[in-house]
DNA sequence: CCGCATCCCGCTCGATACTG
DNA sequence: CAGTATCGAGCGGGATGCGG
């Protein structure tokens, strides 16, 4: 079994299927953008976390890309969100299973970029 | 061993290090970009490739985006020039080691890819 | 055959101010 | 506390034409 194997989940015909619609770009766009992995990240360091401790623990990220990347990510059934009808409100976003799936897979592509920044 | 455990890799400070430079931006940076993935899985699919031939296999892209991306690719150590200085000029590009140890891990992403797609 | 140079557009993202 | 609304800059990417 070669390395090529692997890719020939979506790559199985004489033209790459690649350019339409395929699974990987369908992942590459879930993660994609700039604060999506952070988010990711730090949700999975602290668990569940609340909307204003997120905004000071990601360095950079205004309200606006913050809202919209974690409504993408909702969307994408990779982040929960819970709200407690507290005084006062109190919102807490977590992980969800989706993306347990997904952490040891960024946790290779991390090795993979450590050995390649080398 | 948690599904944590594999994230704590890059993430392993109070502050996640993702937002500044780490492995895994630099391995999404790298991969990212509308043409990356289809020249990777090309090239792989079908070996060394001329450049026309690859030009004409990824419907859709233009000689200014597809020397852009080979470079880059090349500049990144995923993707290796060879010109043959014939009559008339043949170049070919084809996919390195590098770039071999990646596809397994494009590989799951897609796999996780199609669950999501549910 | 294999690119490069230039112009231009849309979309992401940032800044700022405001609200239930 | 947890968001919304709006505006504009910057950049990735597309179109076109030219060069070695």
């Amino acid at each position: 079994m070669s390395a090529s194997d692997h890719l020939n989940h979506f790559c199985s015909e004489n033209i790459c299927p690649c350019q339409e619609k395929c699974p990987l770009s369908t992942a590459l766009g879930i993660i994609g953008g700039k604060w999506k992995i952070p988010i990711l990240c730090a949700l999975n360091y602290d668990g569940p976390t609340r909307y204003n401790a997120l905004r000071k623990k990601i360095k950079g990220v205004t309200n606006t890309m913050l809202v919209t990347s974690l409504k993408e990510l909702e969307a994408d059934g990779l982040v929960l969100r819970t709200q407690y009808n507290e005084m006062p409100l109190r919102v807490e976003y977590k992980l969800t299973e989706n993306t347990n799936n997904l952490l040891p897979i960024l946790g290779n592509l991390t090795v993979w970029g450590k050995e390649i920044e080398n």
